[in-house]
DNA sequence: CGAAGATCGTTTGAATTCGAACAAGAGCCT
DNA sequence: AGGCTCTTGTTCGAATTCAAACGATCTTCG
């Protein structure tokens, strides 16, 4: 009694376990890694991860600075978030907004010197976080090979939207 | 004027350019990923990622039953959150709590007949969703390597705190 | 047995997230 | 120019997260 149709609808391609063995330990290992960094940065210098998102990002942009849309897309995050956490950021200093020349809507977010200043000083701990629960870990063949893969995943991501 | 204390806090192990977007990569997978999953499961069936995470565990478990700290352990979250969540689908009827015949303090998170029709008829949607971004666009050599290097992560993270 | 300490799940309060709605400005097309 | 439509960043409200504090129960060890 099955036609294509009902094919289409019914037939739901399982994991296997490698697959699923796969996912599952990405799954856990996102979240357990986030819960790890977000300890740290805590404890190091009252960041959270995506304020230190953040700031990674500014330091790497020509100048300091980010268009807020631009910014939030790369951190992978909400405008409105963005828009949250860039004014808790102003508060404590490590960050300024200024207008944007070429657009008078547009709003840029410039890393101040205390956020270089601050960035330079966490950035070595939480590296060590990384390293240690993640990159030291693996194999270059094997880090390769996950890079490889999660910027697959990630281009579609991105595109899909 | 250098010594051995001032060696091991300054000399930072930065990231090559390798390891940097490899760990670059995983990162934003992790949350495009994540909010991808989110959207498709709200749409679907007005479940939240660790809602559905939570009816795939114990659905997995015998009797369909958890005890909360092991159910919260295995979903990543905090014992708060599981407590909110459980109370959740209690409301909608997909779980019910139990008390534990061994412990009195205890409490068994339990998958009703309806959390198990519910995650029957959602499962497959989701998996399409894991298939199509991530599972699917890795060969079977990748999908292997990434499995390994994710559990080796894992297991790390999970023994350390 | 009984006291001290660990563990269990919940409650509480603060912080953060998201999407939707909004006003202001840019861009396009004729 | 002028009207449409898209984009920008913010604001709002609701939902969810976590850690810390708590009362209740278990476990261990003297």
């Amino acid at each position: 009694m099955n036609n294509i149709y009902t094919e289409a609808v019914t037939d739901t391609r399982w994991l296997d376990a490698t697959e699923m063995a796969a996912w599952s330990a990405f799954l856990s290992t996102a979240h357990l890694l986030e819960r790890r960094i977000e300890e740290q940065l805590k404890a190091a210098a009252g960041l959270t991860h995506p304020q230190y998102e953040i700031l990674v990002r500014l330091s790497g942009a020509p100048g300091g600075r980010m268009r807020m849309t631009e910014l939030a897309r790369g951190c992978v995050v909400s405008k409105s978030a963005l828009t949250y956490q860039i004014t808790q950021l102003e508060k404590v200093g490590l960050v300024e907004r200024a207008s944007c020349p070429s657009d008078e809507r547009g709003v840029l977010a410039v890393l101040t010197e205390a956020g270089r200043h601050c960035l330079e000083k966490v950035a070595p701990g939480h590296l060590e976080v990384v390293r240690a629960y993640l990159i030291d870990r693996l194999s270059p063949e094997e880090l390769r090979t996950v890079g490889a893969a999660m910027r697959k995943t990630e281009q579609a991501l991105r595109a899909a939207p």
